[in-house]
DNA sequence: ATCTTTCTGGAACGGTAGGTCCATAATTAT
DNA sequence: ATAATTATGGACCTACCGTTCCAGAAAGAT
């Protein structure tokens, strides 16, 4: 009954998602989100009560997608390598300055820590997750699990310093070379504690 | 001849750099600067132009105040100690949420990279000197200077990330334990390189 | 005491922000 | 065909943004 939404709301989504990333939450006005997602502002109000319900919802959308990457590379590699192309991934792809946009938790981490703490928390929450899988995947790798959380918290520090630079627009070979010696720090640290174990 | 000013402008600038640390730039409107300031909206445009001009005396303000307190620390203590001191210093020192910051460089990096570039590039300017000091500790402490320039490089890495969790309010041990963490690795990858060329 | 210069408070400016409202268009059910 | 329901476009609202402007206050120079 009644006349049906004539815009896809997924992909109405995607758009939005892609404009906060690059550009923030508060630098990003409607009309900004009604150009991109192609709309007009009753269809925006109607569909998603406002703008902060709608950035809610594009955090959980852009961190569920994260979280799938991982988890798949997880699926199909060994783990050290799944955290690896995880991190690689983000980075490596592109030389496109455009493109460089950090994560958009991290993003809204810090623009908004001050301005709105349930949305600060919001994106705390989503990376908390990432730090949980990076710490299964460790524990896959067979670190210990005090070592596992420890190591899958230093990643995570590693991680949101990459965005940082990523933002700054490093060069792609400087920042594939930071975090392989991360990865070769955390590597070594595991292998020396499974050859210490081996040994007893 | 003519009227004094009437304000100490050092000190009107350091609660400016105070607000645009805790708000970020877009957050922070001319009305709470002119509060938090105590002058009025002629003598701030008498004073410094527009909004945009006192940021950037903001950002070097407090990229001064940074790498003024890292030298200190650096002709009072061995290297290696100073540079552990300034992660240190900047994480451990109170647990009042609401002095959880985080780095306005950093902040600044994330909030404009897409908003403005001059403010981003400046902000990262000043990042670069802070990771050229770190460098500098770093060859102090017997690193080769290749090895020098690509753990100054990591540690910046871990400063931002470092930066990041500040802003999540990340517990004290958490951060300080994840700090630690990296500079187990920094410090057994020099002390390795020192004892193979000892052993040459 | 007067002139000159600079600083100061506050009103006013145009622009834009996010959000509301309503008449109308489009669809389904009857 | 008509009634009922929902979606849409666009005008409109209030509030605040950064900035400008100007009349008047305060000081030094003569």
């Amino acid at each position: 009954m009644s006349r049906p939404v004539e815009f896809d709301r997924d992909q109405a989504v995607q758009k939005a998602v892609h404009l906060f990333w690059q550009r923030g939450y508060q630098a990003t006005s409607l009309t900004d989100l009604l150009d991109a997602m192609g709309l007009s502002r009753s269809s925006f109000y109607g569909a998603f009560g406002d703008k902060r319900g709608l950035f809610v919802e594009c955090l959980d959308v852009f961190a569920l997608r994260n979280q799938v990457l991982l988890q798949r590379a997880r699926d199909r590699k060994p783990p050290m390598a799944a955290l690896r192309s995880y991190f690689e991934r983000n980075f490596g792809q592109t030389s496109d300055p455009d493109l460089h946009f950090g994560c958009m938790l991290v993003n809204t981490v810090i623009e908004l820590a001050a301005i709105d703490q349930g949305l600060c928390d919001l994106a705390g929450h989503h990376l908390k997750t990432v730090q949980d899988l990076f710490e299964a995947c460790l524990g896959d790798a067979g670190a210990e699990p005090g070592e596992a959380k420890q190591a899958a918290a230093f990643l995570m520090m590693v991680n949101e310093g990459a965005r940082v630079a990523d933002r700054q627009r490093i060069s792609i070979p400087d920042q594939l070379a930071r975090i392989n010696t991360a990865f070769g720090y955390v590597e070594s640290s595991i292998a020396y504690r499974n050859t210490a174990n081996a040994q007893l």
